[in-house]
DNA sequence: CAATGTAATTTTGAATTCATAATTAAGTCA
DNA sequence: TGACTTAATTATGAATTCAAAATTACATTG
């Protein structure tokens, strides 16, 4: 009956995990916007489920640096400051870079090929400017390269932080000079992969993340600048 | 009635907050044994509150990986296993680095003064084998080493690392030649702090690490053939 | 007496309830 | 009117309750 299979399927998380990654969703989609509260009641709603499980769910969040818990007074959605930019991108740089190492050590031919075909599949959202498609792609890439490791606590923090950024980088639209620069340096790490060399790779991702880094800092400057500074 | 000041000291975090410290300090310290069930009510009672914080910080602490929840089976402390080891210690030694040469950047003289204050007075433990004073001070010295690098999201990160690694690095009763050459790493590493020469004190920092966890390994080999492997 | 099935008990997950703190609204008085 | 109180409302934190699942204890059968 091929149960053998379906049994780990079948066993769902329990509530308060499935809240954890649908609020990590309305969040990062900045469907629940930074620097607001986050309605309890509303989501409890919005779920169908008591606040019980999201009220554990938030305090994983809360660990996690998604929201922030204000005693008595709610839990509110973290914005994403310059202050916490500069703090998190050196600290994903040092942790890819050292993805970057032990996915050449580990990687099998078939996963580069993998990459590779990840890799044109970006460069084709990149011609036809589909951001969209690009982000999804460049994140399996990073994901597959994580995944090559081998390193499951490596892959937690990584993913953890990146989830920090990502609004904050999908938010920051690339300019079209910062867009090529990125996709070049793609094409060195998919080559540096290729040849299964961790120096060069590390190095490479630790400048691709400062890259990212100063390109969502100047982001958030001219936002600044030109945002009404409410809130 | 001088109320004003205790107001604060009195106000303490919330109750799930004050658990997960609790709990962790049960954790690292194995009176709460690695692989066995968290007995919930039991530590409700414990520490007189009800079941909702308690599960409240159980879920925090799951995420951090001190226990693992398994659905409608409670929680259970995890283990640390040889894997687990192998992959903490990588992780940790990048990000360590990073705190190096940051800290190199960033540290005011007054606080390499306070290091070489703490290393003093861990070398005296050293000499008088005080293993418990040594961690602790050890500790502080790589907790004074963070705060120089001035960067709260590491700090967070490299912390939340060692707590997982801390009942292994505590029970790894470290033979007399690894202490010896902990403490030779030790001095260097406030060599290349005092100097401020970032690039060396990363690679120092990331030697350390690596000494470590081959300590921490061949310690979870020896006692893997020794003890009866029940559990 | 081992193996299987069934009932009783305990534990878990989640909803509900309740006391308290925070916020908002209404009222008071200069 | 406008600042300050005080009352009403709402939201939060935590205890309690309740249904469902898992575990244990027990019984039955081969």
């Amino acid at each position: 009956m091929y149960m053998t299979e379906t049994k780990q399927i079948i066993a769902r998380k329990s509530l308060h995990h499935e809240l954890v990654d649908r609020l990590q969703t309305l969040i990062i989609n900045a469907e629940l916007e930074p620097g607001t509260k986050v309605p309890e009641k509303a989501l409890c709603d919005q779920f169908g489920v008591s606040r019980t499980p999201m009220r554990e769910a938030l305090k994983v969040l809360a660990s996690d640096g998604l929201v922030r818990l204000e005693p008595n007074r709610g839990a509110w959605v973290t914005q994403v400051t310059e202050d916490e930019v500069e703090e998190v991108f050196p600290v994903l740089g040092a942790l890819e870079a050292l993805s970057g190492e032990l996915a050449c050590k580990n990687i099998t031919d078939a996963e580069i090929d993998d990459v590779r075909a990840l890799h044109s599949k970006m460069l084709e959202s990149y011609e036809v400017r589909d951001l969209d498609a690009y982000f999804t792609i460049n994140q399996q890439i990073h994901r597959a390269i994580l995944h090559a490791a081998r390193n499951s606590t490596l892959s937690t923090s990584c993913q953890a932080l990146s989830m920090r950024m990502q609004r904050a980088r999908y938010l920051a639209n690339m300019t079209e000079g910062r867009w090529y620069d990125a996709v070049q340096e793609h094409e060195k790490i998919l080559e540096y992969l290729a040849a299964r060399d961790g120096p060069k790779l590390a190095s490479t991702l630790l400048h691709h993340m400062d890259a990212k880094r100063a390109s969502v800092v100047r982001w958030l400057q001219s936002r600044k600048t030109t945002d009404d500074p409410e809130q």
